[in-house]
DNA sequence: CTTTTTGACTTTCTCTGACTTTCAACATAT
DNA sequence: ATATGTTGAAAGTCAGAGAAAGTCAAAAAG
């Protein structure tokens, strides 16, 4: 088997805590397993693009690092599947709940909850009680599909 | 962990009090930490920068210190003034002008951009000319004040 | 030919210490 | 009493050493 695909699945193993970060020493990891740190970035390069679901960033000098993230497809397949079951109408209410499942699934940060919330609250629309809720339905679909 | 970041860590906590100015002593802090007194200039000049909203000052000499303030930037002054400048009333061509202003201003970045777009588009909000521009006006300056 | 491996060279970040500058307090001379 | 000099206690600067990570192209393997 090769080197690459051994140093590939041992980073993959770091996120089997559930993870959605993790944190490695290229010189460290290239240690271990004796072979050349540039082969790490071959590694990171080829297996853990963009495209592939992870994404990564580093840091040099002392202490430096390598973080690599698992970025959740899961997240945009919940979004969807959250608008489609979303109707004409919403009222401020649901949104509070929504809102509030969103972020302990980490599917939105609280700045984006926060704008969320204000862009569809009853202060702000003032629109009569149909309107509201149909307004409000349009606006909270159409900026949870650009989360 | 690097030297750096635990005393980066370590000043940021003395914040905490709520207070927007804290002062150090240079060599007391290098002492607490077992570390070279330059090593305080390294982190305060890598991590406490004005543009990373802070203002840091010091005096040299007997009773010397190092005080370091925390700064709103002038973001937040700016997008008040533009609130506060935004009538009743709002088309979706005047918050294209105003998004691409706070984009090159970088006052806002390009996903908060994308969230104000759509929340205050035409085909989101679809409601008759007279109320559109009202809900649109009262949208978009309270997504502002969330930014 | 394509993918993997290797290593020489580069870039970035951190840490350290020697040397410099500034300030306040105290001392001395006019 | 005022001005000047001295001293010690800070903080500032800067360049060099060290510690990672990045790049890229050549060699090797498949």
């Amino acid at each position: 088997m090769r080197m690459s695909d051994i140093i590939e699945e041992f980073i993959k193993d770091l996120f089997d805590d559930g993870s959605d970060a993790i944190e490695i020493q290229r010189n460290e990891l290239a240690e271990h397993f004796n072979c050349v740190p540039s082969q790490i970035n071959y590694v990171i390069s080829t297996r853990f693009k963009p495209s592939q679901g992870y994404y990564v960033e580093s840091r040099r000098g002392g202490g430096g690092h390598i973080t690599i993230k698992k970025v959740n497809n899961d997240k945009e397949d919940y979004i969807m599947h959250i608008i489609k079951n979303i109707g004409d109408e919403l009222t401020a209410n649901d949104v509070d709940i929504l809102i509030s499942d969103f972020l302990s699934y980490d599917i939105i940060d609280t700045k984006e909850a926060k704008l969320l919330k204000v862009a569809t609250s009853d202060n702000v629309l003032k629109l009569s009680k149909d309107l509201k809720d149909k307004v409000r339905a349009r606006i909270f679909k159409n900026m949870l599909l650009n989360i």
